[in-house]
DNA sequence: CGTCCTTATGAATGCGCATACATAGATGCG
DNA sequence: CGCATCTATGTATGCGCATTCATAAGGACG
């Protein structure tokens, strides 16, 4: 910056100044500036601005997956609107695990971001008093609490399950089961709707777990095991995503099942390929081009104006008929 | 750190020593400097480290989009190895855009990050330069080019159209279509698959092209406009990705025509729902993990030897022979 | 013409750490 | 016992910028 200015003949103050506030200097002196900048090949150390600036542009990420299009999609969105107005993201995966968790918080954290945006609500108590210690806006998403560390961006997912069951019911479905991936979310929703489908029906619902994350493989399997455990015929699967829904919906298929005759599903998060499938798969639509960009908002907002303004978001739900149930 | 100091009775270098180097540091003093960090809660400054050091730790990588899995993956496996050896990752998307990409390079440079990871080798001249010019280990992932900016690991596009026209020549199909997304890698895909087939069996290729990223809808459509246009019986489309593969699939079976015996499909990716699809999925695998995992590895190597070592590491590919082709 | 404001610039400082160099005590060895 | 060597620690410095305060040169105004 300082060769940048002999070359212009001011001083390295001046430079600076032309960088941040080019109002501040004089037509000419930004003209002899901006080619000396163009000659040096100058490229401004960000590192050493956030030093004594103390303000970093970074937001730290959190996600459990990138590899998952629902987390991927809401960062997406995020980082758009955080791009839009100069931030950059620092990305790290915590694969649903609290530990893991907590390191990437330590390690974000040390690089000073003027953010954070986490995954879901629940948190080791390390990470939430570094969090709280580090003094910045924190936007956590997927989920809603009464007492978020600072604010949160979701939905309910107990009302997201019971919302399924009071459908599948009013659907006239009278037996259910579901398939639900090693998520602690999903695990909510699954607890939900059986409670529910149950209290509504006073039938008990089946179902099959999985310790990992869905895929459509394991969503044939999960329609395999509920059909050797004795699936009534027409009865309704509730699935955690729409990955397992896919699933049971070629699984079905390729044991020539009628979709939603002889078995119905009910997906979540309403992706991309749900309107396309055949039939066409019933969901939960979560909008989460929305989530990411109120989180983006939420976190412009606090850099605005403080810690103050909405802290809890709901972004709802919808439940999107098609003909898979 | 100096705060940290005085509670444990020693200087601040000594302090920083302890958190860089503990052997240095004697027994009782780590211990004294370990419990003054936990009374405090403090949390190193990685900013003023890196402005120190000239060390950043951090990673820049550049991808078209996250929300597409092929590249969420070749991430999630290079940011996993990044990881372990202590470096976090800096996110930009490029919307497969140059301006757009060089934008983010000026910016991702300005936070001085130890390496870079772009995707493609097709970049402005002024990303280049700038890059060039920052001194760092650059990997470029998902092609080869025999002039890589510093090193790059990915497969030959074009081989891999060859081969796949190949494939179909040899397994009997004499008519051939493709279906290609908005996409320059997938673009020469096509024209070496085109070119190839065209030249064994002398019958010309259809071929349906669309600007955007591949989506199951737009591979509905595409089975569309082809047969519209007049899709022989028999014939083999070739897609540039399972998103299209599938979109055929769900089409063909919504028309009642038989795979592959009425169309047949290849599919570009080997996604994981490629082999649950009914009938499976016939594709060119290309082993994402294996992408992120060398990419990674080749920038820890220029860590350790500087800017020796191979340049271009060719990854292959693969036909997976399933039941659509 | 002196005072006050405005505009354009510069000098000085420090952000929090890593690094090079210095120092002091302990240990080894002939 | 004296010198070399090693270990543990400290002092000084600077990374490259943003920020604060100071300064100089013009107007505006009564």
């Amino acid at each position: 910056m300082a060769e940048v200015g002999r070359l212009a003949g001011v001083s390295q103050v001046t430079v600076s100044r032309a960088l941040s506030s080019p109002d501040k200097v004089s037509p000419e002196t930004l003209q002899r500036i901006r080619q000396a900048i163009a000659q040096t090949g100058f490229v401004p150390n960000a590192v050493a601005g956030a030093l004594a600036s103390n303000r970093s542009n970074l937001i730290g990420a959190l996600v459990p997956s990138v590899t998952n299009v629902v987390y991927a999609s809401m960062l997406h969105a995020f980082s758009e609107i955080m791009w839009q107005h100069g931030y950059q993201i620092m990305l790290s995966e915590t694969g649903f695990d609290p530990e893991r968790e907590e390191k990437a918080v330590a390690t974000h954290l040390s690089r000073r971001p003027d953010a954070m945006l986490l995954t879901g609500i629940h948190h080791s108590a390390g990470s939430r008093r570094m969090l709280v210690n580090a003094g910045i806006p924190v936007v956590e998403v997927w989920d809603m609490s009464d007492t978020p560390i600072d604010c949160c961006v979701g939905f309910s997912h107990a009302a997201a399950g019971e919302a399924a069951a009071a459908f599948a019911v009013k659907a006239g479905y009278v037996r259910a089961a579901t398939i639900t991936a090693g998520d602690e979310r999903a695990m909510r929703r699954q607890l939900a709707f059986a409670r529910h489908f149950e209290r509504l029906t006073g039938q008990r619902v089946q179902r099959v777990d999985f310790s990992v994350s869905a895929t459509l493989g394991l969503g044939r399997d999960g329609l395999q095991r509920l059909l050797t455990d004795g699936l009534p015929k027409g009865a309704v699967i509730f699935c955690s995503s729409d990955q397992f829904a896919q699933g049971v919906l070629i699984e079905a298929g390729a044991r020539g099942l009628k979709v939603p005759q002889d078995v119905a599903v009910i997906g979540f998060g309403d992706q991309e390929f749900a309107a396309m499938t055949e039939p066409g798969l019933t969901s939960l639509r979560i909008d989460r081009q929305v989530l990411g960009q109120v989180a983006a908002n939420a976190l412009i907002d606090r850099f605005r104006s403080g810690a103050v303004g909405q802290a809890v978001h709901d972004i709802g739900f919808e439940i999107v008929r098609r003909q898979s149930a």
